[in-house]
DNA sequence: TATGAAAGTTTTAAATA
DNA sequence: TATTTAAAACTTTCATA
């Protein structure tokens, strides 16, 4: 599953998350080769899957995306049935950002986007009536203090 | 603050949202319009800081990231000092994807990716002695069940 | 908004080290 | 085997209608 990195290649990475609107010319100064010598190992890792999804990072706020909410669950039911139902429900609903299952006794974090407390609170009462949960927290932030997508390559 | 958009600039972003790698004849055609008034807008969208940063979306566990973890941190420090050292500290470390300042009784929650849980020690351990902080838990992720930076437009 | 032409970029193939 | 050169196809960018 671990992909084998050179120096190369991890220049040609952090040359992509931190913009991938530049010109192959342009990176392949950027890490001291070529033109396509970087186009192969571009493709490479494409096609390796290492490199997903080419997107743009959109101003929430001044889209009117106001309220972003970390919700954290804990649910009493544990059956296959149960979960396969709840996480259907995260996929289908686009403002959850994120979604993950935790080891301990908070037993998922969501991370939600929405454009106030009222839509949240929309989000939360269909969500509730889809699956049952045991206890929800929600975490109102405040303040986006920091957000990449970049890995610490 | 708030950008005015209509339906033809919303196709748009959710376009770039889903693949910014789209030559602007495709986006065209997906939007149902022609190239140059989707090129001006898309320009204009830039400049007012709508569309941002441009970048790719790396699998994470391929590249040797195992491990995820959210942060919940409470302080009893609340002066200014403090928190321009904790903000400092957060933007600098680059295995702190996420940092966001809470209402409520815990003050913040992190996203922190590392290599193993090893790796989040050393982290955690260098975070502490930077900066005091009263209260910390953290949450393993087992699971990322969803993950998208799309906002639901 | 549409057309179209100039400049630049990606992609493939052939030649070279 | 990997890199450079070269050239075709495609895209972006922008002036003009």
């Amino acid at each position: 599953m671990s992909f084998r990195l050179d120096e190369t290649d991890r220049k040609i990475l952090l040359q992509l998350q931190r913009d991938a609107g530049q010109s192959l010319d342009e990176i392949a100064r950027q890490v001291g080769s070529s033109k396509t010598p970087v186009w192969n190992r571009i493709k490479k890792m494409r096609e390796a899957g290492i490199i997903g999804q080419q997107t743009v990072l959109l101003d929430a706020e001044a889209l009117g995306f106001e309220a972003c909410f970390f919700v954290l669950i804990r649910t009493s039911e544990h059956e296959a049935e149960w979960q396969a139902k709840f996480l259907k429900a995260l996929k289908e609903r686009p403002e959850v950002q994120e979604a993950h299952r935790l080891a301990g006794d908070i037993d998922y974090i969501l991370k939600v986007r929405v454009k106030n407390a009222r839509a949240y609170d929309a989000f939360y009462q269909a969500l509730i009536s889809e699956v049952k949960v045991h206890n929800v927290t929600a975490l109102l932030s405040m303040e986006e203090i920091k957000a990449t997508t970049a890995l610490p390559l």
